[in-house]
DNA sequence: ACGAGGATGCTCT
DNA sequence: GAGCATCCTCGTC
């Protein structure tokens, strides 16, 4: 039983547990980490607004598998948004991770956005400031090469708020948001 | 500060 | 062929 036992619960539950956690990517030896600082739930066949709500397909099969495991969608034809599926298997229950903080690797995150601020603050930014993209679609972030790490604190502080960009279920305050 | 509009590609109807 | 779980730039106020 690790930290990651945590996402395997009721999706809400399991979006909360994860903000503060770190989500880190090492690749051809360039690390990057930030701490999360924003998510979404999303809920399987019961959440209109979920890629999940009309059950498995080529495209979404990685939100059904075992907790921990990455989902990483094209958004807008342009953009890579990462989640991580919570389970139980099947159910299609993910977490979208929003936005974050840069704790290490700054100076990679600035060279693949092209820019020095406005880093990890939303979903294709985050993606991208990681290098996260398709080919680590379905892999696991409990040992995969995107990995979620533990919070380094105690329990932040969540606000809850409606999720965004999106046209149903508008209702859900399923959107979290890390405060001080 | 804020809003409009375009880029761009893939999934599903 | 429509519709996106977005981001950026540029125009106005």
């Amino acid at each position: 039983m690790s930290f990651v036992s945590t996402l395997d619960g009721h999706v809400e539950k399991a979006a909360r547990s994860i903000l503060g956690m770190r989500l880190r990517t090492e690749f051809q030896g360039r690390v990057t980490e930030i701490l999360l600082t924003e998510v979404e739930a999303y809920g399987g066949s019961d959440d209109a607004a979920s890629h999940a709500y009309r059950g498995p397909t080529e495209r979404n099969r990685s939100m059904f598998g075992p907790p921990g495991t990455l989902y990483v969608y094209r958004s807008y034809g342009v953009h890579w948004c990462a989640n991580v599926a919570t389970g139980p298997e099947g159910t299609g229950r993910a977490v979208l991770l929003r936005g974050g903080v840069p704790l290490e690797g700054k100076a990679v995150m600035q060279k693949r956005r092209g820019r020095l601020d406005q880093l990890a603050d939303g979903p294709g930014k985050l993606a991208q400031a990681l290098g996260i993209d398709a080919i680590h679609d379905g892999t696991s972030v409990i040992d995969g090469p995107v990995r979620l790490l533990p919070r380094l604190g105690e329990v932040p502080s969540i606000v809850a708020t409606p999720r965004i960009g999106i046209a149903k279920a508008k209702e859900r305050a399923w959107r979290f948001v890390l405060v001080r």
